[in-house]
DNA sequence: CCGTAACCGAGACGGTACGTCACGTCTTCCA
DNA sequence: TGGAAGACGTGACGTACCGTCTCGGTTACGG
């Protein structure tokens, strides 16, 4: 999978079994769903997958990947950015929506893959790749008509505008020093766009 | 280490050397400064301690508990806040310093830190009191004299402030997906201090 | 190895590397030739098989069993009984080779496992089953032939015998307060068959 | 204890606390009475006894060594040789009594104090010194008054005459492979005194 | 009658072996 | 020839007991 690139163009013997495939990541989601990523053993995913161990190892370089996968996988779908017309109002709600799966035990796998890409910088970078980029890059969009809009100032970088906002949460989310809800999201763009200085009202 | 507590004016029996919890320390600090958490081993620790694997396990619980206190007993020394007479400048000095340190070899320890911490939620919580709180704190003291010379606005929450400011490092540190250095520190306090939004009148 | 009962015509999945085991047994047996057992650890088992200690605790329960085995696949080739036509020849000689063997480096193991048996009652009723057993059955076919032959008075339990001739041996090599050699398994032999009290010959 | 030798002619500082030894070796005796020698730690006796670990290996070069004195101070006591008249008797009223005192808790230690003398000469010789020969020395007396009222051959040795009589029942005892009980205690007396040779003259 | 040497309890220490666990690889047989 | 079963080597883990070593404090001799 993590090569998956060209569809197999036939070849002698037995085909790649899809359906094993499909229940190694059907079973490391449900098992990621319970516990950390690390609790979870190779030997659990073969089990409850009814699949050998030996099967993962030959299509997945190891277990971290697995579940990059797997969370990938079921994650591609629900990507959609809201477009309310203005650029604020999308990121809050976003962030709302975002806050919410990534509180649940279904989604805590964000923590859990920042937390093991610091020991395995390949793993990391696979990370960034198949996971976040793709959700930044959808989430730019927001950005880029607020530009476009003339509701955001130019000379901010858009990644930087990115991490303005979810900076805080990732923090929040990682070291768990303090709440996180609906209200913080909507307090997190209101100072994110405009600014906690005090106008100099002279 | 762990639980100091009240130091025991006298107390019977040979004294906890303190010779060997240094030299633990010290060689955990060390071997952090060379090897990712948990590429330290126990062993590794105990050995370049010239201490017993068992004297570790007896006055702490497991391996990060130690290099929690390692690294705690380290930067309890460099926590000196600037005092610019501008909150702005302040934070903006003290990101850069921190970004530097964090970003340095033996900075990682940070990021570390919240990666053990995913799979640990006792950790995660000494984690918190015993590094972040302090700093945190620290830090509150800028926003405290910002608010009252008036150059922040009062209805943001101090813990909020230090997230917009610190959450975006924290991520762009765990994730490496961006750029992070004196102009990435520059950009992010201008930015939540004036914020990303047009200013609508003209 | 410790059960192997009925091996399973056909298994699936890798086989029980047959290679592992005997390097086990091999290296274990050349292990008690040098040392006593328990200063064998089964990590030089495992370093000097070439094999992980991780193999060794998945088919024996300890590091007792696995000598006990060792030991035990080792002696069931050389069981061979005399048959000299007189069961005090047979007896004797048997005697003088067993003395010669326990009292030899390779051949302490006998004392060793009784002295391991003491603080593990399991061991040592393996230890029974699997080297006494079938070393006294072995011997008791000599008691037969002699009480088959009128050499021997029936009212004398055969394990009894046994115990008479083979006791005051494993007495003196375990406690070691006296000699040990042919001179005195003639002198044994020679009282347990004919008594050590003066014939009332008035 | 182990050189008390010369009673000290008087030396400066504290004395030896006669209680700590009393102490010591009367919590070795119960700790023994329910666990097997080497399940007895250094600090159960010493927490049983209200006593310093330092103080034990102050005094015994190492635990086996206290529990040795442990029983022998003991069994200093109940040292008393039966007198019937005949030598025979005499063996086996001993081996009855020896019998029912060794298959008791209380008198396991025999088994293993031989169990632990296997991994260690030094102690296995003190031991012989201070456990087994002067009990054994009693016994010959039985032996010698055997020979000088012409009961027993003159062609035996004391010493293996003893271990005719009382290897069978240490044998039972170590590997527990038959009963062992007063049935057992005459059949062995009789069996090494008369033979277990059929007379062949008639 | 005071200093000092030898003792004592408590308990921390370095060391060594234990038996367990998860990883990722390898081997055998079956479909 | 792909895959399930499952044994394998590796290497860290945390525990247990050993026998040693300080501590602070307690006798009791000898000056």
């Amino acid at each position: 999978m993590v090569k998956p690139a060209t569809p197999p163009p036939k070849r002698r013997g037995r085909q790649r079994s899809v359906a094993a495939e499909a229940a190694i990541l059907k079973a490391t989601l449900e098992l990621l769903g319970k516990k950390s990523l690390n609790d979870v053993t190779s030997e659990d995913i073969a089990r409850k997958a009814g699949v050998s161990k030996a099967t993962i190892y030959k299509w997945w370089p190891n277990k971290n990947l697995v579940a990059l996968d797997a969370v990938g996988a079921r994650l591609a779908i629900d990507l959609m950015v809201p477009d309310t017309g203005s650029a604020k109002k999308d990121f809050t709600r976003h962030l709302k929506d975002t806050i919410v799966f990534y509180k649940s035990p279904m989604g805590r796998q964000l923590c859990q893959f920042l937390a093991g890409g610091q020991n395995d910088p390949e793993f990391l970078d696979l990370f960034r790749k198949r996971f976040l980029k793709p959700r930044r890059d959808s989430l730019l969009v927001i950005w880029q008509r607020g530009v476009d809009r003339g509701e955001i100032r130019r000379e901010f970088d858009g990644e930087l505008v990115l991490d303005l906002i979810f900076g805080p949460m990732v923090y929040r989310l990682m070291a768990g020093h303090g709440p996180l809800d609906e209200q913080e999201a909507v307090a997190i763009t209101e100072a994110v766009f405009c600014g906690i200085a005090l106008p100099i009202d002279d």
